[in-house]
DNA sequence: TGTATTATAACGACTGGTCTACATAATTGA
DNA sequence: TCAATTATGTAGACCAGTCGTTATAATACA
């Protein structure tokens, strides 16, 4: 028996080759046959791989995208001095890598989601766990700079739908300038709101 | 001959069928024939009004949808008595709409941008025009409450994008919390910025 | 009449999914 | 040790259905 990890170069070949097409123009627009092509891999294995078919590789495309944000968002906050140096620092990122691509690429979880929530339940629910690992990071990055407990949860949220938002707007207008506004606004906020240093 | 608008109803049918379909569905999976079905409307009519068909169509949804927003932004606008009444306003609005469709439906226009930019000229030059106005309305708001000037265009930029995002994360998650805490946490900066009213 | 609009049929291309044929690797039985 | 057998993975033809679009015929209205 082979060992079921043996060809996993494969099946991690169809993911990305699926994630690179969902992100830049969508799921439905995206057929099988262009993930096929992208990944260089037959149909067969596709339906060996995903027996779930369509879905299952889109659901499986946005863990492993959103998987990878959450690991830029935990190194970020590694060496981040404060909250604002953490938004910078992923705001520089995100600038280079959207203008890298002439701003063909986005949020490579979003529209996907946004296609199929709610009537696919896999992906959707693959969404929902990828945001909680998001706003899990942040959280933790706030609170390790001793941001008012009260506020964490909400201050998360806020970050990330600023930056999701703020990606949009960058697409559509083909411009880094939504970003910077937005990184602008949230940095002032949290400087406003940082716990004042009253020993020092 | 008939008056270019004498059927315009026929036309419209069309039009808001469509907004509908792609809003809850996205533009790539909504087919022309849902949109015929959805309005009655036979397909001679269809390419008669929309000679450049389903591109055509798209871009005039993302006008009509985004210009409802717009005109809703602008009667909101009137009725607060600051930015921070404007937000709160918009917000319960925003809850009432996404609870009503048990959070089916989204922003009308974010789906189709994000799926058709930079692919479709048009659809996406319908999106920024949109973007425009929301801003527009947006910044005229914050000026007439004596906003700071140097800082009108990113705040908007910053509400547009927060509000984007939470409905994201509030369509994804089938719940209204991302939008109460992104608001709040608008809120609370919009409250810190007020020009402080040293007179009275 | 002539023009605007509607209705319907049909087109080629493409969709996700199923199916069978085949190769290779692992395991078994002696 | 070596054939027989069984998993595992690859490869591509094929299906019924749908896609956006076009063409043409029928109808309404001036």
């Amino acid at each position: 028996m082979a060992l079921p990890g043996n060809n996993r170069k494969q099946r991690d070949n169809l993911i990305w080759a699926a994630a690179k097409l969902f992100r830049r123009q969508g799921y439905s627009s995206t057929g099988l046959r262009d993930i096929l092509a992208a990944s260089g891999a037959a149909r067969g294995s596709l339906y060996h791989y995903f027996p779930d078919g369509k879905e299952q590789i889109g659901a499986a495309a946005v863990t492993a995208a959103g998987g990878l944000v959450t690991e830029t968002f935990a190194e970020l906050a590694r060496q981040a001095d404060n909250p604002t140096d953490f938004l910078r620092r992923y705001t520089d990122f995100l600038v280079r890598w959207l203008e890298a691509s002439d701003f063909r690429d986005g949020c490579p979880i979003t529209t996907t989601l946004l296609e199929t929530a709610p009537g696919s339940g896999a992906i959707t629910a693959a969404g929902q766990a990828v945001f909680a690992d998001w706003r899990a990071v942040i959280e933790a990055m706030l609170r390790q700079h001793d941001w008012p407990a009260a506020q964490i949860a909400a201050t998360a949220t806020a970050i990330i739908a600023g930056l999701e938002g703020a990606l949009l707007l960058a697409r559509v207008e083909a411009s880094a300038q939504p970003i910077h506004d937005a990184t602008q606004v949230l940095c002032q906020l949290l400087e406003e709101n940082k716990p004042r240093q009253v020993g020092a």
